[in-house]
Order: structure tokens, then C-alpha cells, then sequence
DNA sequence: GAAATTTCCGAACACAGTGTTGACTTTCTC
DNA sequence: GAGAAAGTCAACACTGTGTTCGGAAATTTC
């Protein structure tokens, strides 16, 4: 998060900013984004109308500008580990991620609520596919590479669900657990608990 | 799909919605709800604006009502099937639901695309709560019940995801094979094969 | 097939929000 | 403190909205 790029930004334009994203905020958890309008943004934030154009073209550009810089941040998380075997680098990985959920939950809750917005779920994945494909093929060599995509897919929405639903809870549960969790339905199924878990029932069940 | 309930509607009417919902199809192929104004659309209908508030509220309200006959016919698919036992269900549950997707591939890939809606997903997500609570816990009846909100929302979503993926490849697959692949992934996690898959791999990795 | 009904058209309307401008005042940086 | 940058205020033309007519055209009903 913050604004990743000139900390050495005009006081005014900070602030500037900083309430207009603020005021943002505050009317997507009212409304749907389509439904605001540059009038109302900007007298909630208590400034002139014209200042909006001077840094965004419309409300849709700010919010794409707002997602910019959680994916700063995400790219970040993503890319820092470099080292390790690969099977171990997933867990970590999945831990700074859901740390990184929980400290920003407000601005996840809002853009996977059902007025989000589905590009962010698509920069997601695209955050997270070269990763994956860099862990992957090591822990399942075997794969085709069409048959990847759906396996891979199938991982990225589900952690988005699993997100989904852990901000709607407020994060109540600790981002150690989250990661544990996603990290057991990867690899073990969703049927499957988050540890300390034997393989019962499920081998009962698949029969072909 | 189909206007599901007043088949004796005028004719005039069915061809009025029908000329709009294909006019929606091809703008949102192009280019966002958000950016799509009532004078376009009636404009590339050939039609009169005022006859589209004859019907419609906004843009958004004729999105909402044209997801509203997809989800008349997935309510019917997964409630049509009562008897047999739980674990039996699942399958053709599921090769039901990717028949039908594949039959309206274009919708699918229209709303799950980045320029989709996210409360269609959160529908999609509703559709199958209600399925998902009556068929799970005898399969894995020791789950405590938060504990089934997140493996039931990473399930679906990444069913979500296994479909945007499908229907991206034009659904170049069967759907006897995706609905494998889902049954698969959801019982024995995202890292294993679509069947004929020995538990080989995954037991090596889980270090706990 | 004529009458009654319903739908659609064309045009007009007031209205709200947009995006931009120019002169000004305030605030910040160096 | 001087100069630069940012924000204010009022005004502008413009686009699209949502609703309203009377009349034309299509459809259903008998």
C-alpha cells in the first residue's frame, strides 16, 4: 500500500488524495461503484469538483489506481522469496499473503463483495500464475500443460473464495491458520481438514 | 435460459428483448457495463430509447434480469435431482451443471471475463450453498460448521475458476472430463489427476 | 377480416452530471 | 520571503437520463 512511488509528493496533493480515497471508500460500502458520481465524491470529501479531473479521469480510473497499489504491494509478497526448495516456499508464501490480507481486509472485503469488481479477481491470478508456474511442475511433473491451466485456476479462484469468506468474518480466524488451510485444500482436497488430518473418508469415496 | 415463464408474451415483445439482449451481448463483448449507455444500446437495436424503459430500469437492471433466466435453469438442474445417496450425487450433479454451461458458453465467458459481474458469482455461489449443505457433511460429517463455510467457498470458486477457464478455451474439453476433473480436484485436491490417479506425490509434501 | 388492444415510434421536456476553462487565492517548497 | 504548485469558484457547452405526449403500426381477439 501507500503510494508506492513518490513519497515526496506536494503535502496538499497527499492529503488530496488521501481524502478522496477516503471518501471513496466510505460510498462503495453504500453503493455500487456505478452509482457514484464525481459530485457526490468529492462534496463528501469537501472539496472542489474540478480537483477530482486533476489526478483521475473518472471514478472507475481511481479505483483502478486504488487496485494498483494493492498490487504493488502483492507483487512485492510474491516476489521477494527467491530461494528454497520449492515445495517449501509454498507455505511462507501463502502466510505473507493472508498477512498481508488481514492488514489491508477493508479493500479486499470491498472488491470480492458481489459490487466488486472481476478484474481485480483476473490481476490476481495473473499475479499468481507465474508463480505458480515456476512452483508447480515441481511438485507434479507429470502434467500436461493444458491440463495445468485448470488445476491452476481451479487453486487461484478457490484462495479467493477462501479469502472471500475469511474478511466477511472479519478475519477472525489468525493468517497462520488461513495458510494452513489453503495450503491443505491445494494439496488434499476441500474435504479435507486444516491438519492433522488422516486420509479417512475421502478414499472411500472416489469410485472409479 | 428461454423467457421462462409467460410463453404467450406478444410477439412484439419477444422480439423487442430478444433484439436488445443481443445488442447487450455484442457492447459487452467491447466494452464494460459501466460504459455502456441506453442510447447505444437502443441505438444498435434499431429501436426507439423510450421502448427500452418500457422494460428495463437502467443497463443494470436488464444485466440482472438476463442472469435471472440463467439461474431459473441452473436452480432447476440442481434441484432436479433428490434421490440416491449424497456421495453418488455429486457427479452427475456436476456433469449436469458443465452440460449446460458449455451449452451457454457465451454467457458464462461474458461474466466471469474481467469486464463480468461479481455478483454473478455470488449468486452462483447461493445456487449451490443450499446443494453443497445437504450433500457434504455426510461425506465428512466431523466438520465443524465454520470450518465447512471455507471449504465450501473455496470449492465453488475454484469450480468458478475451472470454468472460466473451460469456457476461455471454448470448451475444447468434454464435459464428462471437466466434471471428473472438478469431482477430482475438490475430493483429492488441485495437485492430482483427473482420475486413474494414484495418491503418489502428494503424500511426500505434506510436512506436518 | 374488422374491431379492440397493445406496443412502438418520434419528438419534446426538464434535469443531473460531465469535463473543461480562466481568473483568483491559498499553501507549500526551497 | 519569492516563486511555484495546488486548490477554489463560477461558468460553459454537452451528453445522456427518465418521462411524457399523440399518433402510427402491429398483434390478438372475437
Amino acid at each position: 500500500m501507500e503510494s508506492g512511488q513518490d513519497r515526496k509528493e506536494d503535502r496538499r496533493v497527499r492529503r488530496t488524495k488521501k481524502l478522496l480515497t477516503q471518501a471513496l471508500m466510505t460510498l462503495l460500502r453504500e453503493k455500487q461503484a456505478n452509482e457514484i458520481t464525481v459530485k457526490e465524491l468529492t462534496d463528501l470529501a469537501d472539496m472542489n469538483r474540478g480537483t477530482f479531473y486533476l489526478y483521475y479521469r473518472d471514478i472507475y480510473d481511481m479505483l483502478e489506481k486504488t487496485e494498483d497499489s494493492v498490487f504493488e504491494a502483492l507483487d512485492e509478497i510474491v516476489n521477494l522469496r527467491g530461494g528454497g526448495d520449492m515445495a517449501a516456499q509454498t507455505k511462507p508464501l501463502l502466510l505473507d499473503l493472508f498477512r498481508f490480507i488481514g492488514d489491508n481486509q477493508d479493500i479486499f472485503r470491498l472488491l470480492l463483495s458481489p459490487t466488486g469488481d472481476m478484474s481485480f479477481l483476473h490481476r490476481l491470478n495473473g499475479v499468481l500464475r507465474e508463480k505458480c508456474l515456476r512452483l508447480w511442475p515441481s511438485l507434479a511433473p507429470q502434467r500436461e500443460e493444458t491440463d495445468f491451466e485448470y488445476h491452476y485456476s481451479f487453486a487461484v479462484f478457490g484462495c479467493a473464495g477462501l479469502i472471500r469468506a475469511w474478511v466477511n468474518r472479519d478475519c477472525r480466524e489468525s493468517a497462520e491458520i488461513m495458510a494452513e488451510l489453503a495450503d491443505a485444500m491445494i494439496r488434499k482436497g476441500t474435504l479435507v481438514g486444516p491438519e492433522a488430518q488422516q486420509n479417512k473418508g475421502t478414499l472411500a469415496l472416489h469410485g472409479n
